[in-house]
DNA sequence: GTCCGGGTGG
DNA sequence: CCACCTGGAC
């Protein structure tokens, strides 16, 4: 079974979240900003920081020219800090290499450090319009269930998936854009993983539904948060984030107490990201600080 | 308390 | 294949 383009982008021009990295007049960088920000973490908590990072960082080289210690900061408690510290290492790249623009072509994007295969796609396709499959989980369940009839997305292989997403693009480069937007938008919000909402799917010929929604096989198991080695380092650089002098060791240690061989697995293991350092006196601060 | 989201790099 | 973060909903 296939999925109707025309269907699909009319939904999506009545249905689609006024996110603000749709807006008109986002750049190519901006939204390569969103998107990094937008790997592994909700809408909600991206779009305000986001906000003011497009204020204060609108063109690559106003970033380069702040320290990693300063976008670490900005950062917050958005999680996996390292997607930060890649994105000021990639804006000194654009700054010095890219005219102090992110590029258009995929091949150059996969390039650039944090942008992978769903990256490079996503800021081809949203901001330049090129007719490239861009695949994330949403799109791999939605293709899963409306195409292959299967409850889910199996096999973590995108190059399968970057294959069938190819067949279902309109020739259009435009519409094969804003098709791309769509399907992420259905899997986001419509078509999503525990509780699709089938009746409000404009799709009216869906392999999953015609098959009699057969379960998927999958087995899960929840990742777990708390008292993991990402806690851990979490709480460590709360210390530092919040602390604009370099601060001793005790002060770390009072962060983590439940574990003290972790909390040293932990320190140790930011140190080597890169993402805090000491100084010669042997104190700790964010790494980068100027 | 439990569940949830889901890309990159090593 | 595994490590990487967090807070909000229920």
């Amino acid at each position: 079974m296939t999925i109707e383009a025309g269907t699909l982008i009319r939904w999506f021009d009545s249905h689609a979240r006024d996110l603000p990295w749709r807006r008109s007049g986002v750049t190519a960088w901006q939204v390569l900003m969103s998107e990094i920000m937008l790997q592994q973490t909700p809408v909600v908590r991206v779009a305000p920081i986001w906000e003011q990072w497009v204020r204060r960082w609108p063109v690559p080289s106003a970033m380069a020219a702040s320290s990693q210690a300063e976008v670490l900061r900005a950062w917050g408690k958005l999680g996996y800090p390292r997607r930060a510290l890649r994105l000021h290492q990639c804006a000194g790249v654009l700054a010095n290499d890219f005219g102090d623009v992110a590029p258009a072509d995929v091949d150059t994007l996969l390039t650039l450090p944090g942008v992978g295969a769903y990256t490079a796609r996503a800021v081809a396709c949203f901001a330049y319009g090129a007719r490239v499959p861009v695949v994330d989980t949403n799109v791999r369940r939605v293709v899963a269930r409306a195409v292959h009839g299967r409850a889910n997305a199996g096999n973590p292989s995108t190059t399968a998936d970057l294959a069938d997403v190819s067949a279902l693009l309109p020739t259009d480069r435009r519409r094969a854009a804003t098709f791309s937007a769509a399907l992420m938008e259905l899997g986001a919000t419509v078509c999503t993983a525990r509780s699709p909402r089938c009746d409000d799917c404009p799709l009216p010929r869906c392999a999953w539904v015609a098959a009699g929604k057969p379960a998927g096989t999958e087995i899960r198991r929840a990742q777990k948060f708390e008292g993991t080695d990402r806690q851990a380092r979490g709480r460590l650089l709360d210390v530092l984030r919040d602390s604009h002098a370099p601060v001793e060791r005790a002060r770390l240690d009072l962060a983590w107490l439940t574990d003290p061989a972790q909390r040293d697995r932990a320190l140790d293991s930011l140190l080597v990201d890169g993402l805090i350092e000491q100084t010669d006196d042997g104190l700790f601060a964010l790494a980068g600080e100027g």
